[in-house]
DNA sequence: CCTATAGCCTGACGGC
DNA sequence: TGCCGTCAGGCTATAG
C-alpha cells in the first residue's frame, strides 16, 4: 500500500497528531528494522525531545525533531502508523512505539518487516545518501524536469516510473494507474516515448497522486475510471470493458488494458 | 545502463 | 479441513 499518495496521507495524519509533541519514551519491537540508527541513539535522540513538522519524499516520512536531526520512516509494503490518545493502544504488528508526555501515543506497525526506521542529519544528505530521485509532487516539478529525469533511460516505462533513482515515491500499484490513465502501454521503451507522450504520462502522473491523495489513498474512493481496484484476474477495463492483462514488467505484476493502451 | 533472480519477512489465497 | 505453492502495493545485492 504504501507507495507516494499512502505515505502522503500517513505524513499528514503524523502532523495532525504527533507535531509539537514532546516524547517520553520509546518501544523498539523489531530492532532488525533500524538502519542508519542504533536502538541506543533513537533512546537518545527520541525523548526528551519533540516532532516539528513532517515531509515527505517519495515513499519516506521525515520528521524533523526538536535537535535538529530527523526521525525517518518507510513503510515497505504493509507499513502504516496509527495515533492513541490511551498510551496503552495496540495495533497487531507493532514494531515501533512513541509515548507521548502529555498521554496518546503513536504505533508504527509493520506485518512483513520490510520497512525501516532511521535518523538522519538532514533531509539533504539523507536524499543523497538514498540516491532519492525529485518527488514528483515537488512545487516546482514541471513537465521539463520529468522529461529531464527519464532523459536516457532504455527500459520500459513502467520501471523508469519506479525507479526511486529517477522520481521517489511511484511504486507498482500507481505506475500501472498512471499509464493506463495515459493510455501507453507499460512496457514501452521510455528511450521511444516522444515529448507527447511523455506530457501526457506527466499530467496523468500529476492527476492520479493527487487524486488518490484527496481520497486519503483509500482505494474504494478513487473515481470509477479507475484501474487500481481492478487489477485482479477477471479484472476488466472501466473505459472498455476488455479484460485486463496481466504480465511481468520488471520481475512486478503489471496490469494494462490490451486495447486502451496499445503500443504507438 | 538494463534485466532477471534471489533474498528479506509474513500472511492471504487458491488448488488439490 | 489441511497442506502446499504462489503471490503480495518495497528495496537491495548479485550476476549476466
Amino acid at each position: 500500500m504504501p507507495e507516494l499518495p499512502d505515505v502522503e496521507v500517513f505524513t499528514r495524519y503524523f502532523n495532525e497528531n504527533s507535531k509539537g509533541r514532546k516524547i517520553n519514551d520509546l518501544q523498539i519491537k523489531a530492532p532488525e528494522m533500524l538502519k542508519n540508527a542504533s536502538s541506543r541513539e533513537l533512546r537518545s535522540e527520541l525523548p526528551g525531545r519533540e516532532f516539528m513538522s513532517a515531509k515527505r519524499h517519495g515513499k519516506y516520512l521525515i520528521a524533523p525533531l526538536s535537535s535538529g536531526n530527523c526521525f525517518i520512516l518507510h513503510f515497505g509494503m504493509t507499513g502504516f502508523i496509527r495515533y492513541f490518545e490511551d498510551p496503552d493502544g495496540h495495533t497487531p504488528y507493532e514494531k515501533l512505539k512513541i509515548t507521548f508526555e502529555s498521554n496518546g501515543c503513536l504505533v508504527f506497525d509493520c506485518r512483513r518487516k520490510l520497512g525501516e526506521i532511521g535518523l538522519a542529519g538532514n533531509i539533504e544528505a539523507f536524499m543523497r545518501q538514498k540516491r532519492l530521485g525529485p518527488d514528483p509532487l515537488a512545487q516546482n516539478f514541471g513537465i521539463s524536469d520529468f522529461a529531464a529525469a527519464l532523459g536516457g533511460k532504455r527500459g520500459a516505462i513502467k520501471s523508469t516510473l519506479m525507479n526511486q533513482e529517477v522520481l521517489a515515491g511511484i511504486g507498482n500499484i500507481y505506475s500501472d494507474e498512471i499509464l493506463f490513465q495515459a493510455g501507453i502501454n507499460p512496457e514501452i521503451k521510455t528511450s521511444d516515448l516522444d515529448r507527447s507522450d511523455l506530457e501526457t504520462i506527466y499530467n496523468a502522473m500529476i492527476d492520479v497522486l493527487n487524486t488518490a491523495i484527496s481520497c486519503n489513498a483509500d482505494s474504494d474512493s478513487l473515481p470509477d475510471g479507475y484501474i487500481l481496484t481492478r487489477r485482479k484476474k477477471g479484472g476488466t477495463c472501466p473505459k472498455c470493458g476488455e479484460e485486463l492483462l496481466k504480465r511481468k514488467v520488471s520481475g512486478r505484476g503489471a496490469f494494462a488494458c490490451p486495447r486502451c493502451q496499445k503500443i504507438m
